[in-house]
DNA sequence: CTGTTAGCGCTTTCAG
DNA sequence: CTGAAAGCGCTAACAG
């Protein structure tokens, strides 16, 4: 089986050991066309002898289908986008489908790391894409999108052509709010992270001072770069604020709030109600119990491929918004102020 | 820039765009070759006029070279594994070849999904391979490591033909049953993980049990089938057990036993130390501070890469054995034993 | 049901 | 420095 390296067998191979033509190989190993049993079993044989792998390349390049769908992701090593990841792919090799995956590996600014990764998606001749990398302008993925068949994820994308599947965010945003407001929290600091950013963690954050605002009650608006910076922001200000609640971005923000609490003998809720939001991943460790609202991150993503493959298969030609709502997550980071 | 879908333009549209050979079309895109600049000039301008992308199918089929390594790991949700990921594709980034990952996603047993994943890789004809899925025999991955240069990390391997790059288990395992020793822990109980299941789990449990069992102390062995099964474990003698300390197999299962003492009303360290292992991603916040032992995950992703890049660019033919030191992290679920 | 033939888009000789 | 020509391994018509 072993053979000299580079060079791997070819159908060519194949057709000498099993003694028919390349196109009875190529007929018998692919599953297009007809073949006689016996031819098959020659095949099969001769190939399994040989260590056969079909060059995806070649066959790419002459059928131009890879039953091949591109995800490219923000930033793997954040759980949200590792777990879409995981859920696309699941979604997609179920139906048949490889993934390949690019990321921008480091959440940095700046589009040419995502757009250079969205090419070498490209290039690879992928059947479709799925774009779930919230701070690449649409305008960068246009060009692509009447090339190849794309469903944004995460963003609520109105181009023509594309499909897009997203969080309700707000609808996060207000229901964590009601929580503590139903708990009797009249003070609550928000912490805002920059629209830059993150659209999905501001849009959350803005529907928030909303609601808080709308029931009459005191917002405080905390800025942040980001939601790892929400240490930075809280701790200056524990000491001597008059909230009794802190609203955080993500719950990875919350482990940092929780920080700076324990480092001044303080503690969530006995000093401080404090949620979250994300509910997935390490952080929803029920000895945590961080109070949040949990993202439908494997719908999400199995719905982006579901519309994808659809589009592909051609059951479907039209373009949908999807908007996907999150859960309630009650753990034990937020109950009733204690503070006067 | 926008063409009718699947009419992606070739070299031969921008060899027509500006007036020249599709030759110098390709030397002048790929760099190889000489060309005249104003010949340069116009191709690059009719290129990203018509929005060209390299097609990889055709490129990688002709020169049988893609700048791709494949990275196979176990399984993403992971956190080890897509620290893992995330580290080898910087390093190859910063070398100038892409990354195409593939992933078992579900850490099922079984290894006809990793195999799989393995031939899909082959087939796409990368130049080099990570096989970061322990659980794939050796013998399996044979057939291919002659055809496609592999480096195998996080798994000692000895096969002729491969170099491999793994972390010492032993050496963190010892160190945490020292560091326990030291705080005059004499009943110890460590969560052995079956060997099936991850044979470095399974490697640092035993290290630690040696470690102890050699002060002349005394280490109870809780046998688990992985380390998400902890809690199990644990639950059912925790109430009448007299050791004063937990050694876990990984930061996760830390987690599963300090749930397992909240709902008893117990805690780390007052009322037994509790170990970890692993050291990064969202559960080694300092909220946490889970006393345990840093893998060198990134140096790990690194060094394979590394290692895989230098032997494609035939810097070295030598195949290597690369251990890895993880270091101790003193976080504060691990004191002086306090009960009699 | 089988073999023959013509490319897919690109790189890479080889002449000019 | 440039263009013409020959394939890379495979599939998809097309005849037999």
């Amino acid at each position: 089986m072993a053979r000299a390296r580079g060079k791997a067998p070819t159908i060519l191979d194949i057709a000498a050991e099993a003694g028919v033509s390349k196109s009875a190989v190529s007929r018998a190993l692919s599953g297009q066309g007809e073949v006689s049993p016996e031819t098959r079993e020659k095949v099969e044989r001769a190939a399994s002898k040989l260590g056969y792998v079909a060059n995806a390349m070649a066959r790419g390049l002459v059928s131009s289908r890879t039953k091949t769908v591109g995800v490219l992701v923000r930033d793997i090593t954040r759980p949200y986008y590792a777990w879409l990841q995981v859920a696309m792919q699941l979604a997609a090799e179920e139906r048949g489908y490889q993934t390949v995956t690019a990321t921008s590996a480091g959440d940095d600014l700046g589009v040419a790391d995502p757009l250079r990764a969205l090419r070498h998606l490209v290039s690879l001749q992928i059947d479709g894409l799925v774009v779930a990398s919230p701070r690449l302008p649409s305008e960068q993925i246009v060009p692509y999108i009447d090339r190849v068949p794309t469903v944004v994820a995460c963003r609520r994308e109105t181009s023509r052509g594309v499909t897009s599947v997203f969080c309700d965010n707000a609808d996060g945003g207000r229901t964590l709010a009601d929580h503590l407001l139903g708990l009797g929290h009249e003070r609550i600091a928000i912490i805002l992270v920059d629209q830059q950013y993150s659209l999905s963690q501001h849009a959350r954050g803005i529907a928030m001072i909303e609601r808080v605002r709308a029931a009459g009650k005191q917002a405080v608006v905390w800025e942040a770069g980001n939601d790892r910076g929400a240490a930075a922001v809280v701790a200056p200000r524990i000491d001597d604020t008059d909230v009794t609640a802190i609203m955080c971005p993500t719950d990875e923000a919350v482990m940092a709030v929780l920080e700076v609490l324990r480092q001044r003998g303080k503690s969530a809720p006995e000093d401080f109600a404090v949620t979250g939001f994300d509910g997935f991943g390490p952080l929803a460790a029920p000895y945590l119990g961080i109070t949040t609202f949990r993202q439908p991150v494997e719908e999400l993503g199995r719905t982006s491929i579901d519309l994808l493959l659809d589009r592909l298969e051609g059951k479907t030609h039209q373009d949908r918004l999807v908007e996907l709502r999150g859960s309630f997550v009650e753990g034990r980071t937020a109950s009733r102020g204690q503070r006067p």
